[in-house]
DNA sequence: TTGTTTAATCAACACTTGTCAATATTTATA
DNA sequence: TATAAATATTGACAAGTGTTGATTAAACAA
């Protein structure tokens, strides 16, 4: 037991997923029947109901365990000092996209779910609001709501333009060049 | 046109959201289906498809409406100068509680959603921030998640209780009380 | 008040849903 | 390997879904 889960669980889990993702590139989540899921991962649809109530509950399900790994790696980068380095939390986190690459564009994409970004930029507020006074020199009130927005809203852009173009670098360019542009903002390097 | 909507629109809306409210006190949304709402609010079942897309389309959207009312007030109650009384702010909320109590105890209630539970709380939590400094003398930090959490469960559980009880207190009872706890706690009063 | 616009009803439709019991298959493990 | 347990398949079912076009009724504006 590799996951925990019967390998068949997660086979059927990992073709309905593959499913779901690809079918949310196409047309949002009220438009897309359990029935297409099925077909398209080429299960039985009982199967399905085997796993998920119904097609609301395994999109919930699905970012509900995106939204925990992505948490998990940034509460495991808050050093007790208060902020640590910018480039290891980041590098993790587009790993973890590229790992989940279809799930993830499918996810933030055009018929992405806004409650969704919203919980994710979330996390990214609990840790900006934890680290702010010492790894930027923010001085929270005010200005932190706009910082902390363009921060976030930004990420995703990046994220969504990196997933949609098909992944060219690697996650290591990327978080090195979000960093850049977090700390030091846009202008062009020699 | 009173409200920038058809007479009828309103009328139908009214008995619809009466229905839902209704069932929501029975069972969980999934469980619900739109020949249900359409029955129990006597109108026909074609006539929900006029108005919204399916059940969780419905849902979300009177949430969504609850949600900027609420915001609205919260919002009207900040002064310029920082914080301001805590008496007239509750008042009004207990207002709004009280003109939508069906769909307000539904909401919030045994088959309530978290994830409108968890926005409602960060309504409030975006206030205590702003007045936290002021209005409490709260120092920011760790203190401050603990405390706004306190504040924004309490008060749910005391509406909920107050919405289940029959609302037997006025709003300004209501908003007289929550204000006491808030602010010195749970005391016997002579 | 009258004419026009908009909303609600109704019946019918092909399709999807969620569930079931029976069965077959895969997996873990003794 | 043989066995028990868990999972997936199948086919079938009644019920619910979402849409349509034709019709009736209500609301609005001049």
């Amino acid at each position: 037991m590799a996951e925990n889960e019967d390998r068949r669980v997660r086979k059927t889990k990992k073709l309905m997923t593959k499913a779901l993702a690809e079918l949310l590139m196409q047309k949002p989540l009220s438009a897309i029947s359990v029935r297409e899921v099925a077909e398209l991962a080429d299960i039985n649809r009982g199967t399905f109901y085997l796993h998920y109530r119904d097609i609301y509950d395994m999109a919930r399900r699905l970012q509900d365990e995106m939204l925990e790994k992505f948490d998990r790696i940034v509460k495991s980068h808050t050093s007790r000092e208060g902020a640590d380095e910018l480039f290891p939390l980041l590098s993790e986190l587009f790993s973890l996209l590229a790992e989940n690459a279809e799930l993830a564009g499918a996810l933030v994409g055009r018929n992405g779910d806004a409650a969704f970004m919203d919980k994710l930029k979330n996390i990214v507020r609990e840790k900006c609001l934890a680290d702010a006074h010492i790894m930027l020199n923010i001085k929270s009130g005010g200005e932190f709501e706009y910082f902390y927005n363009y921060i976030t809203s930004g990420c995703i852009g990046v994220c969504v333009a990196w997933l949609d173009g098909g992944m060219r670098e690697t996650s290591a360019q990327m978080a090195a060049l979000v960093e850049r542009m977090i700390l030091r903002g846009v202008q062009a390097v020699s």
